[in-house]
DNA sequence: ATGAAAGCGCTAACAG
DNA sequence: CTGTTAGCGCTTTCAT
């Protein structure tokens, strides 16, 4: 930088001007500027600019692991949403172990970064006081909601109860629910999705049979899905109607209604929640829900950069807006 | 920092050799650091430690998606790789795109990181002379062989051999290669395991039929897989042993084959490659080829470390270990 | 075995 | 509109 002030005739302090588009300066200044760091190839060095400014232009990225589908492909739009506004993400991967979240939440004092985006899956309410700090703070879904910042949400019951409407104008008469809890005061997704089939059902004035409601054991892996099915069926429950919690678990029972000859949609619709990349490309496509992930991304990386600014926001919410994708497990039905 | 030396009755310098874990100090004096440290809650500031001494403690990770598994999940691997050794990995999604290819390695310049792993897909020889330059760079693939630094590599021609020498010691007489490329003289992955696929027909003393080498339209989804299939078999080829390019195109290939009532392994054996993690889980579970993703993660990673501390690399290979794991598409054999 | 001093390269008042 | 100045918080010789 002091090359390119002696070069351009000028200080130095107004070179870092003319790099931070400081308004009032001569053309001629700005164009002499321009010359001389174009004549010596000057690039800013970061590392500098971070240390004075107080800012790197970097927000870490918490969240359980991107080997699950609909993570990847969030943190996919996270980095994009950050991309356009001149930020990088840094990710660290937590693997749903509570001392790797703290972790991410401890490195935020060593300021390496501008803020953290976080999934908190393991850590627990006693946690709650390590969150508390002046540092840029986003909670991702439903959990820890004493703390101190703003959460980025998903229309989870109404997802659900949309789901169950759309089945119930096509006509099913036996809904199930794959990979929901009936029972829980816990807020997780699978219960709020669940609130809202019921919700749905209740309206049109059904009945809500618990032995239509099926809790996964594991993970929500299609072998789950598949497991599900099988165990349904095997106990004389055949629904003309299925919620899948999640993508994942819908390629499980779609793969496994079919292998048992049923048709879908026309003997059974499915329909699901995520909108996984995949669900595109199944036999039949899947009808699932756009949680808007873009939209959570952008929301997400606004209010960091907005607390970046402002300094630590109070706890509020943020809501994604979702939207059914009609594929062919389900095709929409003329209202 | 300041006030932790004050606090401990010792200079600034000394609290900073103790961080640095300086031999010569006298146990004493490390215990009342440690003690003012820990009375204050200290902790490193890291952009000023990395203005100071150079390093940062990140590396860049220039990937096209993670929206393909295969990438999330080797992403996955290199930042645990990354954390075991104490650095954060940036992730630079650059969506198959030139322009933010090169654009992730114009970053290197502003020194926001220590160094670059990048999986070259767009970019072309004509820009290699901008990969040349001091910082610690590792490639990932096989393109791009003109750079001046080294390259992390799979066994692709070895992976293609060993799949087809697996299916003709089980059996198999017509075996097709879905998603491979016969004619070429890039040096693709699509090509390399085509050409390990040749290697042992002919070694085997079989012809290499140009029916059975099925060509992929667009980019290797499922769905890819499905129509693979489809048009082979209305061709009236009908093979015994199938391998398929990746693990998403056997997802496609295994469904479609299952949907023609196709028995798999009995009537038809698959094998694929990835090992992703979805292919445990798919009906059968899929017999597919682990590249060795974590050992690639660590020798990318690890080189990118040496090269931090002793300055770029010559260009060189460095080649991962792959292993077949046997699965419900296609067993393993007994020799 | 410890301390003093000199910056790393940049930004941000503030003065002119 | 441009230049001077004073650091950001740490590491790193180099003395002692």
């Amino acid at each position: 930088m002091q090359d390119v002030a002696r070069l351009a005739g000028v200080s130095i302090s107004s070179v870092s001007n003319y790099l931070a588009d400081y308004p009032y300066m001569k053309p001629i200044t700005k164009q002499h500027i321009q010359e001389a760091i174009d004549a010596l190839g000057y690039v800013t060095n970061e590392r500098a600019r971070s240390l004075r400014s107080g800012r790197t232009g970097l927000i870490s990225l918490s969240i359980p692991s991107l080997t699950q589908a609909y993570f990847a492909e969030l943190a996919e739009e996270i980095i994009a949403a950050a991309r356009r506004r001149g930020y990088g993400i840094l990710i660290e991967s937590t693997g749903f172990s509570r001392d790797w979240e703290l972790a991410s939440v401890a490195a935020m004092a060593r300021r390496a970064t501008d803020g953290l985006i976080m999934s908190p899956l393991a850590m627990e309410d006693s946690d709650i006081p390590r969150l508390r700090g002046e540092f840029p703070l986003v909670l991702l879904g439903e959990r820890l909601f004493d703390v101190p910042a703003p959460h980025v949400l998903v229309h989870n019951v109404e997802v659900g109860r949309a789901l169950t409407e759309h089945l119930i104008a096509a006509g099913c008469e036996t809904i199930a629910f794959l990979g929901g809890v009936l029972e829980s005061n816990h807020p997780s997704a699978e219960v709020l999705r669940t609130k809202g089939y019921v919700q749905a059902l209740e309206a049109a004035g059904r009945p809500v049979r618990p032995e239509l409601v099926r809790t996964l054991v594991g993970e929500a892996t299609s072998r789950a899905g598949v497991e599900l099915v099988e165990r349904m069926v095997a106990e004389g429950v055949k629904p003309d109607g299925v919620v899948c919690y999640s993508d994942l678990v819908a390629f499980g029972v779609v793969r496994q209604l079919r292998e048992m000859r049923v048709r879908i949609p026309d003997d059974v619709r499915v329909v699901s929640i995520d909108n996984l990349d995949e669900a595109q490309y199944t036999m039949p496509s899947l009808t699932s829900v756009e949680l808007g992930r873009r939209q959570i991304a952008e929301l997400a990386v606004d209010s960091i950069l907005k607390q970046v600014k402002e300094g630590r926001a109070p706890a509020g919410e943020l809501y994604a807006d979702y939207e059914i994708m009609y594929r062919e497990s389900s095709p929409a039905v003329g209202s």
